[in-house]
RNA sequence: GGCCCGUUCGUCUAUCGGUUAGGACACCAGGUUUUCAACCUGGGAAGAGGGGUUCGACUCCCCUACGGGCUGCCA
C-alpha cells in the first residue's frame, strides 16, 4: 500500500517574535516533512484580533527564514478562513452533531458554582426547535457523554480521557464567530495536514479536537505532542531567562545550521549522535526519537555545537555567514581589503571560534588599519628590549621568502641571537600586528597580512625603539 | 479541586527486563603550546521515594513527592 504524502504545519500566533520553543516545533515539523518528501505548511493563527499584529507575522516569517526553514505555498491566515469555519459549525448543527445553546455566561457561571468539579452541561443539549427562544445562541458540539476519547499520540503514547471530563465545547460563539479549537480542526483538515506535531500544552485540546474530526467524519491526523523547552532553571521559558527569541540567538552570532543542530537535539535523539549536518538530521529524524520530558536550554552546549559547525564550514560559506551576521546586527560590511586579510586566516580562526563575533574578535588583526591601535597589554609587550628584537626581525624578514617555514625560521633565529625563547619574540610581533595580546599564531597573521603590511606594522613599532 | 503528561550524572541524552548504566556539554587534573584559545589524555558525577510483578528491574504495574499542562462563548 502506498502511504499518503506527509503534510505537516507550523501554526504560530502572531503575538510576538518567534521564540526558541516555537522555532524547535517548526524545525521538527520541517524535518519530518522534508525528510520524507512531504510538505511543510505555515498557518498564522491570527483569530485573536486584539493581540495579532502584522509586525509579529513578519517577525515570525523572518525568524523561520533565518533558521533556514522553507515552507510550501503561502502562509494561511486563519482569520481569513472564518466563514469556512462558521460553515462547518452550521453543517454540524444540521447534522445533529452540534446543538444550539442559549445559556448566557451568567447562567453558565451559576451552573458551575452549583456543580463544582464538573464540566458544564448545557440544558439545551436535548431541546428541540419548539423550545428555542428568540435569542442569540452559541453552537456547541454534542460530544459523547460516556466512554473515552483516546489519542494515539506518537510521543505520549495512548492517552485516554473520560468523556465525562470533556464538556460540549463551543464551536461558534453567539456573535457568530468561530472558536479557535474549531478553526484548528477545520484548517488542519482543509490543508490536508497528516501529522500534527506541536507543543504538549495542546495534548488536552487534542481530545476535544478529535471529537470534531470524528463528528465530521474526517480522518484524524497523526498527533505528536512534544514537551516544551524550559529555561536553565527548569522553569517555563520566559524573558527572564535571557535570550528566548530566535533573533536574539542570531544576534549572538550562532550560525543557523548550528541552531538547527542544537534545537534538533533538544528533546530528540538518534543514539549517541550529537553533531550532524542537515542531511543527517533529515535522514535520522523520526517521531520515535522524541523524548517525553521537557528539556532545558544549555548555552554552553549550544556554544560547543556552534563551534563545531563553524569549524566545519568552508571558507567561502563562513565568509557568507559573517556577512549575514554583520548585516543582521547592523554593523558595517567587510571591505575588500578586510576580506583579503581575513580569508587566508579563516582556517586557523574557525578552529577555535565558537561564535561568529568571537571569530571576528580573534580575527581583529585583519580588520584594523595602520596605525594599529595598541591596547594596554600590547603596550606592555612592547618594551625597549622587545622593540629591539622587532627591529632585528624586521631586518631579517626583509629578504625572507614569505613562506611559513621561513618566517618561523627567521623568528627562531632572532630568538636565538637574543638568547630567549620564541615566545619572547612572538609577543611583540603579536602586539605590533594586532595591537593586542590574544591573537591567532603570529605566523598565521603574517601569512594573512602579506609581506608589505606585515613589515609596515612591524616597522611602525620597531622604529620607536630607543 | 478534577483530568492529563513528565521525573537516568549539574545539563542534553543512550538504554526499549539481564550493561562495571554508555556518550556529549560543563567541571577537575595532567599534557601540548609563540599569547588566548583550540586540541589530546585521564577523573569525579545519575536511575525522585516507597511498594509490587519477575529468576532478574532504570526499563512493566500501583502509591507518594516534585514539576508541567488543560480545566473559557482565549489562542
Amino acid at each position: 500500500m502506498t502511504s499518503d504524502p506527509i503534510v505537516t504545519r507550523f501554526a504560530p500566533s502572531p503575538t510576538g517574535y518567534l521564540h526558541i520553543g516555537g522555532a524547535r516545533t517548526a524545525l521538527f515539523n520541517w524535518l519530518y516533512a522534508r525528510g520524507r518528501g512531504g510538505k511543510f505548511l505555515l498557518r498564522i493563527e491570527d483569530t485573536d484580533r486584539a493581540r495579532s499584529t502584522p509586525e509579529a507575522t513578519a517577525a515570525i516569517l523572518q525568524g523561520l527564514t533565518w533558521l533556514g526553514l522553507d515552507w510550501d505555498g503561502e502562509p494561511v491566515s486563519q482569520f481569513e478562513g472564518m466563514a469556512r469555519h462558521a460553515e462547518v459549525a452550521r453543517a454540524m448543527l444540521e447534522a445533529g452533531s452540534a446543538y444550539r445553546c442559549y445559556s448566557t455566561p451568567e447562567e453558565i457561571a451559576a451552573w458551575r458554582e452549583s456543580h463544582p468539579r464538573q464540566p458544564f452541561q448545557s440544558p439545551w443539549r436535548d431541546k428541540g426547535p419548539e423550545d428555542w427562544p428568540d435569542a442569540p445562541y452559541a453552537i456547541r458540539l454534542r460530544a459523547p457523554r460516556e466512554g473515552e476519547t483516546i489519542i494515539d499520540d506518537q510521543v505520549q503514547g495512548e492517552v485516554r480521557f473520560g468523556n465525562d471530563q470533556l464538556d460540549d465545547m463551543v464551536l461558534l460563539r453567539s456573535d457568530g464567530t468561530p472558536v479557535y479549537m474549531l478553526a484548528v480542526v477545520v484548517d488542519d483538515h482543509d490543508m490536508g495536514v497528516t501529522h500534527v506535531i506541536r507543543g504538549d500544552d495542546h495534548l488536552t485540546n487534542a481530545a476535544r479536537q478529535v471529537q470534531v474530526f470524528d463528528a465530521m467524519g474526517w480522518k484524524r491526523p497523526v498527533f505528536a505532542h512534544i514537551p516544551l523547552i524550559h529555561g536553565e532553571d527548569g522553569k517555563k521559558l520566559s524573558k527572564r531567562h535571557g535570550a528566548v527569541g530566535l533573533h536574539e540567538f542570531a544576534a549572538l552570532g550562532y550560525p543557523a545550521e548550528a541552531m538547527r543542530n542544537y534545537l534538533a537535539r533538544l528533546g530528540w535523539s538518534h543514539g549517541d549522535d550529537e553533531l550532524f549536518d542537515d542531511a543527517k538530521a533529515l535522514e535520522w529524524f523520526d517521531l520515535s526519537g522524541i523524548g517525553r520530558a521537557p528539556a532545558r536550554l544549555d548555552f554552553k552546549k549550544l556554544e560547543h555545537v556552534s563551534g563545531w559547525h563553524i569549524g566545519q564550514m568552508p571558507g567561502d560559506r563562513l565568509l557568507g555567514e559573517l556577512d549575514a551576521f554583520l548585516t543582521e546586527t547592523g554593523q558595517p560590511a567587510l571591505t575588500q581589503r578586510q576580506k583579503s586579510w581575513l580569508t587566508p586566516a579563516l582556517d586557523a580562526l574557525k578552529e577555535k571560534a565558537k561564535t561568529l563575533p568571537a571569530l571576528l574578535d580573534q580575527g581583529r588583526f585583519a580588520l584594523v588599519e595602520r596605525p594599529v591601535e595598541l591596547d594596554p597589554k600590547a603596550v606592555a609587550a612592547l618594551d625597549t628590549v622587545s622593540r629591539g628584537m622587532l627591529k632585528s626581525l624586521t631586518a631579517a624578514l626583509q629578504h625572507a621568502s614569505w613562506t611559513r617555514d621561513d618566517l618561523e625560521q627567521a623568528a627562531k633565529q632572532v630568538a636565538e641571537e637574543n638568547g630567549v625563547g620564541l615566545g619572547k619574540v612572538a609577543a611583540p610581533v603579536r602586539a605590533a600586528l594586532a595591537g593586542r595580546t590574544s591573537t591567532p599564531s603570529v605566523f598565521d597573521m603574517m601569512m594573512a597580512l602579506g609581506r608589505d603590511e606585515t613589515l609596515a606594522r612591524l616597522n611602525d613599532q620597531a622604529d620607536q625603539a630607543g
